[in-house]
DNA sequence: CACCCTTTTTGACTTCCGTCAAAGCCCAAA
DNA sequence: TTTGGGCTTTGACGGAAGTCAAAAAGGGTG
């Protein structure tokens, strides 16, 4: 049974409360698998859903000829297997680990009966997982429709935001922010500085400053530096 | 009451049966609302979500200067205003249509009731949020991670997969493709050209045979063309 | 068939951004 | 202080893909 805080971290269960969060943890396990291992194979029967908590996996179907390929790739948090949900009664494909992977894994019985004792418990699944269904379509909206310097605008507004302020501290490395915003270093770099040499920021080393908010903001909806 | 099929056209509703999708269809109620109309305000009391049906509205907030920045602008399919499940009383920002909108109201109490009675609904909604925000992870990494040839050649497999066909008809205009894959038509019609050119598939207007599908699938994978 | 309209294809051009390589910076350990 | 190892910044460069414009190909309709 994992603890508490490791269901936390979960964004599909950040809206539960601590007591909901224990009923949780009671039905679930937490295994660890090793890269490359086998974690169920197509046809096996469901018996319920999976969470991985870290590591990757990837989910795969073999064709006759032996030839394998890759249907999704699971990042952390992720929710798989699902398909146990609907009542299926096997698994429609295979998943293996691909790094050493941490995996919850939720009963499909044992969680129909806490749902059925507490619905709350489910409406709030189903608020977190629209919330982070809106903000993939945000994100992959901003990647198919914006450049670099139009994303890192709506990510530094979105800073400020939830701060209250136009001062405030990058939260991690530049670098994993450029990951974050579907780029990378260097040109996150240099989108930074333009942003800085027309007088729409200031930069030091993680600190910034929004200095003129409606350019920015400007900037965020798609103009262009004017 | 909007009817069935409406609902069915909902991708958070896909797995109900016709049953539960008559259920669920009785305490909702389908709004039309008009492009500007105003849907609800910041601090409005919440009394349940809505779901987009078409149209498009923008999730906003207004700052004590008058200004207002777009948090959100919602497509049809995508549920809003989840907020409300959480039992928070009012809604933390306001909503507008920007066109003529279709929007499906359901009611909080009444859909607790209905979740209460019915477990397997809720699980079946938990299921279908999470399927398609894994098709969502999965359009993120191949935007951020992959060129339109790998892109097109991964959709033409996974159409080539459904119909268990080597041999198929695109399912819309290419125009529409290029959206879905992120791109626009002259450069799907490129992408086309080259795949075409290189042997791995044969078009004839809308109709395309997958030649040499283990090419294509290395290309889907991110290999160059050899 | 001719007409019109939409979709698709092509070509020329431009811009954005990723790659590669080198240098600077910061900090911690020796 | 020196050394070393992450980050970060900068520059030079090339390639992928978007923009603009125009031609070609379909697809219905009278």
């Amino acid at each position: 049974m994992p603890d508490i805080h490791t269901l936390k971290r979960c964004a599909i269960f950040a809206g539960l409360n601590d007591a909901e969060t224990a009923r949780l943890a009671e039905i679930c396990t937490l295994r660890n698998a090793t890269a490359h291992q086998q974690l169920f194979t197509e046809g096996d029967p469901a018996a319920g859903f999976f969470v991985l908590m870290s590591g990757s996996v990837r989910i795969y179907r073999s064709s006759p000829d032996g030839q394998e390929y890759t249907l999704h790739r699971i990042r952390p948090g992720q929710l798989f297997a699902e398909a146990a949900i609907f009542g299926k009664g096997t698994y429609p494909a295979s998943c293996e680990a691909l790094n050493d992977s941490e995996i919850l894994f939720v009963p499909r019985d044992s969680f129909f009966a806490l749902i059925k004792a507490s619905p709350e418990i489910a409406m709030k699944i189903m608020g977190a997982l629209s919330a982070w269904l809106r903000e993939f379509a945000d994100k992959l909206e901003a990647l198919s429709m914006k450049d670099v310097t139009s994303r890192l605008a709506g990510y530094l507004l979105k800073i400020s935001r939830s701060g209250q302020s136009v001062r405030f501290n990058l939260p991690t490395s530049k670098t994993e922010i450029a990951r974050e915003l579907g780029t990378i270093n260097e040109t996150l770099s240099r989108a930074l500085r333009k942003l800085r040499e027309s007088g729409v920021i200031e930069v030091h080393g993680k600190e910034i400053e929004i200095l003129q908010a409606d350019r920015l903001t400007g900037l965020a909806e798609g103009k262009k530096i004017d």
